[in-house]
DNA sequence: AAGACCGGATGAATCGATTCATGCGTACGA
DNA sequence: TCGTACGCATGAATCGATTCATCCGGTCTT
């Protein structure tokens, strides 16, 4: 590999002093035209880069932002990922997209990846439960937004979807179609997530005035696919077998659709089935998922929007954390059609 | 933010010189003991973390690996980045994951943002059909691999699935059950990819003595489940209606699948369906997809193994490139049981 | 006793881009 | 004509970690 070509090739090819390539290259407008063009022709010739890691070494940080989310896989993240790296990129910033695959020590050794790499700030969505390494990390002064995860008391803004709400969403929906007990299927249990949309579940039951235990919790390890075919086999031992199964997540209600159909049990008609994201892949089932929508895309974005606001640096410490808590969406498909309107 | 602890700081701290600090961290063997523990001491109270662009600043290169893949949206892909990103790791090296969308504006982007970081290597599944982004790339004498694509009589090592033996393997399992036509679905046409599974498709045709318009050629947009329904639609609209389908990609299967079950036609009975790359999500449908597996960890990691290689930089130049290609593999499921099997 | 050697620590030079005080030349106003 | 202002270019200082030639004090060799 030659030698990378730097800003002192390029003076010296122009024939112009280091500033002055500088000044070329980032004010433009302080340099006379036909200086302009003769330093440009030689980038052109020289195909000169300029290294970002000089360049950041000066600016003491760097321009591109982090978020580490809880699993790749799960297409929710991807779109969350997605309007980050929109509103990241209209700043004028890189998004560096990392998976702590829910393993808190994943969590801390990128967490500390990103202070080495002094990024402009970080979106996360924890892992760790106790938030341990969160605290541990923010003593490096870089600011980090809570996303998919409310963070009040944190010093920290965040962007979350109403779980709670959305649990109640789905609970009542299954329940105004005469269910009169619901089986819940999520984990672990220690995700805020899964427990904020049982207790919205539970809300609703209480409303329908059912007792709590019309809420059966069945629990998963993951939230992945396989979990939930793992779920739908213990769902298929169940007596008396449950008529309405709400899952924290359409990964988990894709896997117990496939054991059900597996075992020839029909959703809706026999047991009537709602998710929680409505990923793509929801609508996309042969039987298409009932889902709790989240503006995923959006969250990601207005998330990326609270960090850059934060960083800009043109207000002194003009910021005030914030969090802002948007509204789930039912969707209702054939997954949970009401048993009545069985043909 | 308070201003970053540097390693001066820590030197100061610690009564040493600022290179004793850095062979501690470095080379921890030359350090006397008692040293080393009093600079670990200070590391520690002063929560030092290195700064990792003076430290490539320095070194002439980072410690990471980009990787550019067509879709991030595509499970395909995640697999794949995850078999890129252990091996990485294993190496002591970050990802920096990106999507280029099938985007050659978008490939461009960021390969010029990976040589300003001065990236170890790129992994790289092009967008660009003329390739003129990778050639303008090469100059900065970065490495790059191709992944999921052949890179034959390039100046760069690559790492792919055999796919006209995929396409084949897919239409043989189809005439084998009977079919006397297929339908192949998938694009955009300037893909090699996609190309090439309708090659291998085409000469399983061939081989069952049947002429090359037994293979029907219906083109998409993109390779996501909206043109698989879309393609769904068209396919209703055919007469005689076809009796197989081979879609390029599990996302268009999904969505054929999706349309061809809203109005009412049967999988496998009355279509025989099968897709491509084996996702997830294609053995969760409630008609299990018939797939062709690829490999996509398995790349992910040998690509990464071979970037690594051609980038330690312990042999001098003892490099040669090599392109690997791996064996597809058909998975058969519900979706094309044959006809005849039809209760 | 002189020299060789060694573990251990030092600190200046270096990487490449940015920035800013400074210099030079020209034009304009007083 | 002098002073000032302005446009434009300069180049040295700076960021923080690494590296290497060098030094120091002590031990071993001959």
């Amino acid at each position: 590999m030659a030698r990378m070509v730097g800003i002192k090739d390029v003076a010296q090819r122009a024939g112009v002093s280091v500033g002055t390539v500088s000044n070329v290259i980032n004010r433009p407008g302080t340099v006379a035209e036909a200086t302009r063009e003769r330093v440009q022709a030689a980038i052109e010739e020289l195909g000169y880069v300029r290294s970002e890691s000089a360049r950041q070494l000066r600016a003491g940080q760097s321009r591109i932002i982090a978020l580490l989310v809880l699993d790749m896989a799960n297409p929710f993240f991807v779109d969350l990922a997605t309007g980050a790296e929109r509103a990241a990129r209209e700043a004028g910033l890189g998004v560096m997209l990392c998976n702590s695959a829910q393993d808190p020590e994943e969590e801390a050794e990128y967490l500390g990846l990103f202070a080495e790499q002094r990024v402009r700030g970080v979106l996360v969505t924890p892992a760790d439960p106790e938030g341990h390494t969160l605290r541990a990390f923010a003593r490096h002064g870089i600011p980090y937004v809570f996303v998919d995860r409310t963070a009040a008391g944190t010093d920290a803004c965040s962007v979350s979807v109403d779980d709670v709400e959305g649990g109640a969403l789905a609970a009542r929906h299954l329940l105004g179609a005469g269910h009169r007990s619901i089986v819940y299927v999520g984990g672990p249990a220690h995700l805020p997530q899964i427990e904020d949309r049982r207790t919205g579940a539970l809300a609703a039951v209480a409303e329908a005035g059912l007792p709590p235990d019309a809420l059966v919790r069945v629990d998963t390890e993951r939230l992945d696919v396989a979990s939930g075919r793992d779920a739908g086999a213990r769902l298929l031992g169940m007596s008396p077998r449950p008529s309405a199964v709400f899952c924290a997540n359409d990964l988990l209600a894709l896997g117990v659709l496939q054991t059900l159909f597996a075992a020839g049990v029909s959703v809706p008609d026999d047991i009537a089935l709602v998710g929680y994201d409505d990923i793509e892949f929801a609508a996309a089932a042969a039987v298409p998922l009932t889902s709790v929508r989240q503006p995923a895309q959006r969250m990601g974005r207005m998330a990326a929007e609270l960090l850059i606001e934060e960083t800009d640096g043109t207000g002194q410490e003009g910021h005030a954390h914030r969090h802002i808590v948007l509204r789930p969406e039912l969707v209702v498909r054939a997954s949970s059609l009401p048993p009545r309107r069985h043909p």
